[in-house]
DNA sequence: TGCTAAATTTGATAATTGTCAAATAATATG
DNA sequence: CATATTATTTGACAATTATCAAATTTAGCA
């Protein structure tokens, strides 16, 4: 919980009780290796934040799994299109490793967004960096090569690269799993 | 104006008092085709509107220009990182239609977000219409061609099509001119 | 209207990445 | 520790898109 509020601090200092009221709303759950915390086609009611462990966000498409994000040791992570507008998720969620997982539910945050404006701010902060990110990442779908996107995962997030299988890698990348293997080992 | 103040209305219904006073700071100019809003490596301290009218976002990448968005009647658009982030923008603005451009001051806007918990939830709002609108464009950057590409945006958007180059729309589309124009011929 | 410049299309070829199949390596489990 | 399973790599080839050059069409303007 600590490393939550840390978290949450950096974005935006919170007052004292609008903080405890923040928290209040969190629940956590430790989730063994493998497990689901959102399945496809339901609607996803939570934002979600990650203590010491992986999570991968991903989807089907046409026969294959493609991994839309990965989260791992203290970030916030959550099914943007299905939280905000409240229809069914075609992401899912599971845990690479055992991992603790928080979670807030969309009604409580939406509460207290009503009742507290530094919590609505908070919000707004939370929102404007998963767009930033999101930005970031699509320009680099858009003009980076399959080596140019391995090299700036290998800068900002080594870790993945040794927790997470390469195949997940791969499609969160992109790119084939074989067109990831050939780029990394020097071609 | 009206067309400005309708389309928030859409997205937050503020009180009265609270739409006067947001749109209290929108200043309108109209601009001649091709004249710049916003030039690389200044930091953008606005969010526009553009009322009956055109305007492309672009940055140079390797000697070439790259369309990054184009906003057609009625639309918001921003240097997001820029204004966000108080940094030097990448991106530059111009009109390629005269057009009727409102801009609002992030310090003005800032300040009335503070001032009003109603105009930060609708700030609020605007941004997470940014970020499923980039979610969806990442999307389909990445995981479709280039024909599913062009076919989106003339299901979504016909009118770009008629009134921008197809040198703007190919890079927006992230393809070459070339690719597009086969494309769009039938192939 | 005719001419010039700009925009778009077309052709030939190259580069990048994907697909499918098989081989090899790594990991987990009895 | 041996074996089964899973993950990764490699090879051959195909598909898509980029690049460069040239031709053609379109649009702006005298």
């Amino acid at each position: 919980m600590e490393e939550l509020s840390a978290r949450i601090a950096l974005m935006y200092p919170l007052s004292e009780p609008a903080m405890a009221q923040f928290l209040s709303i969190w629940k956590s759950t430790t989730y063994e290796k493998g497990a689901h915390l959102l399945k496809a086609g339901q609607v996803s009611n939570y934002m979600y934040f990650v203590g010491k462990g992986a999570v991968r966000i991903y989807y089907q498409k046409e026969e294959k799994e493609i991994t839309e994000w990965l989260a791992l040791d203290y970030n916030f992570f959550f099914s943007i299109q299905s939280f905000f507008q409240r229809v069914p998720s075609r992401l899912a969620i599971h845990t690479l490793e055992t991992s603790e997982v928080f979670m807030m539910h969309h009604d409580d945050l939406m509460q207290l967004c009503e009742q507290s404006h530094e919590i609505e701010k908070l919000f707004r902060k939370m929102i404007t960096t998963s767009l930033i990110l999101s930005q970031i990442r699509m320009e680099s779908i858009q003009f980076e090569n399959a080596h140019q996107r391995y090299q700036r995962l290998l800068n900002g997030s080594p870790d993945i690269l040794k927790r997470v299988p390469l195949s997940y890698i791969a499609s969160f990348l992109g790119i084939t799993q074989e067109t990831l293997s050939r780029v990394r080992n020097a071609r």
